[in-house]
DNA sequence: GATGAATGAGGTTTCATTCAT
DNA sequence: GATGAATGAAACCTCATTCAT
């Protein structure tokens, strides 16, 4: 509602992403945001609660994705796949906050429930493609497809300076293509 | 030398990957480690130098696998697996302390090289022994088998309450063993 | 605007001059200003930042005297020399902070700029009257001159039990009223 | 005696003049005379301790003056400033030293009565200069004659960043010459 | 004489949170 | 809705000092 309120949340998303929840202040968030420390506790009951907006608010966008109809079992996940790749480089921030809320106790008991449920959200939705594929054993072969993805994703954003993330991509597609 | 040093690590690198560096004070492992404030400065210089000398600790266990010999390549592909699963289970601690390290940003920024290094050996490795068993691609392939591994250990340790991890171990084993 | 802020410098002040920078602990300015530890951190950034708003502060008390118009040069001086005495037995704090300041290398390093350029702007300000009365070598006289004061306070405040102030007052007056 | 005792004294008057007596810890002092910090508590019952012994040994370079002979009271008086303005050049660390420890109350009140006594007997040294020499009022002039000479180290050694100390020496030198 | 591990008090600073306005 | 003064707990770190060796 709110243009403030908005605001308070797009600066706390951008810098728990980038710098975790611990390590952002609610200072920081105030100053960067051009707000009153008193304002956000006017929004949010605590910094706890701040996160769970965070965290709501960019689940969104990952889920708006589900809606979409009508594909071949294969060409959805194929589409899964080039959705996954594009939004891990345009919108690097959603990624590292979610590894970062994951990895860090303090946030992730915040939101364990969350967490968990938004996995085995995506695990059902994977294994049900690969189940309307034919593909045996299913469910273990969404496991590792989502490894595969998770791993892609902290590779290329924490571990390596220089991640050869299009040539992965290929391989990938092209591997999913011929299964 | 001295027992409360080595003390002081164990207890730090036990804290340091249940809870994160940042969420990990100095007070708790001092308390832990039944030792005073005073002597982990005597120690260590810094919060940081702590942390490295927790990082360096770890490294230490795991380098070692490299120095095995004799092995036909994909003998030690499945070696590495096994290695993989095994410490990943009985060593989360570990585990735990790398992901965290490497996503927390205080923490990556302190020991940035040394975990961009350790991940480009451990990719050259990988690499090798592609190239050796005659995979084509083995580059990009190094790197989706690096990424298979560590998604593995994501999931399993943050995002899901119960794994498959046997299952997964089982699934992926068989697919190196028939490449 | 707020009372509480000019309680800090009030008390920081008086503790500054009579313990020195570095031995006053922010715990004792709060505790003697009756304020909470936070209160200094958020009205002032740092223990630095504190002792500038101090040392600006009493920088105000002394500049207010340049303003004095319409006196004839040696009239001046001889007010010059009265402001000083009566300063330096009724503003004893000021002078101690002035100099605690000035000699201990913490806080000197904080105040280097300002305290230089306060110290040649009296010594221009000296000259200039010294001039005005047609003395020769007024550059090096003011020099002197300064030191006469500067010494007189630094005897007066720290070397002597019983320093003999009135008879040096009268003394040095007597000096300059009959070059 | 001990070699190692003489290095700390002579490093922990270094960093007292330079940094002042509670910003020099026992470590720094340890660490740059390449000695244990055991040892300098073996030696020295504490840091108190350990000042006094450096004031000690400061006081014996300046006392000795004391025992020339045979000079006609201005020239004992001429000698006594060439004497301090050479030292002011050229024993910086121990004018430093003085001042840094009479203005700083921690030190200040170690050596209170050292200090007191010892500016007692220098003022009486050169009142008797200048009874001997037939000069009215000789104890005021003594104390203004001790301010100036303060009050130029003062300046020159914190007041200014370009203190003409030559041509001040010339100017003083040459007033008292002319009495 | 000499070392360095060990302590504990106390220092500066950060931070989430409350509340009067 | 909005501000910012105010709090108090807890963080990291420094330091003089002691003691076993």
């Amino acid at each position: 509602m709110s243009d403030k309120r908005e605001k308070v949340i797009e600066v706390a998303s951008k810098l728990f992403s980038e710098n975790g929840f611990d390590n952002t202040s609610i200072n920081s968030i105030c100053s960067n945001a051009g707000v009153s420390k008193g304002l956000v506790f006017h929004h949010f009951k605590n910094k706890d609660d701040l996160l769970k907006a965070v965290f709501a608010d960019s689940a969104n966008a990952i889920s708006q994705f589900n809606q979409n109809k009508e594909y071949l079992p294969k060409e959805l996940l194929i589409e899964v796949l080039n959705d996954f790749f594009r939004r891990l480089q345009y919108e690097k921030g959603n990624f590292k906050l979610s590894i970062n809320i994951s990895v860090q106790s303090s946030s992730r008991l915040i939101l364990q429930d969350l967490i968990v449920g938004r996995s085995i959200k995506v695990q059902a939705f994977i294994q049900g493609i690969f189940e309307k594929m034919g593909i045996q054993n299913s469910q273990v072969k969404s496991y590792l497809f989502l490894a595969e993805l998770d791993g892609i994703a902290m590779n290329y954003l924490y571990a390596f300076d220089n991640y050869p993330l299009e040539e992965v991509k290929h391989e990938i597609i092209e591997k999913y293509n011929n299964i």
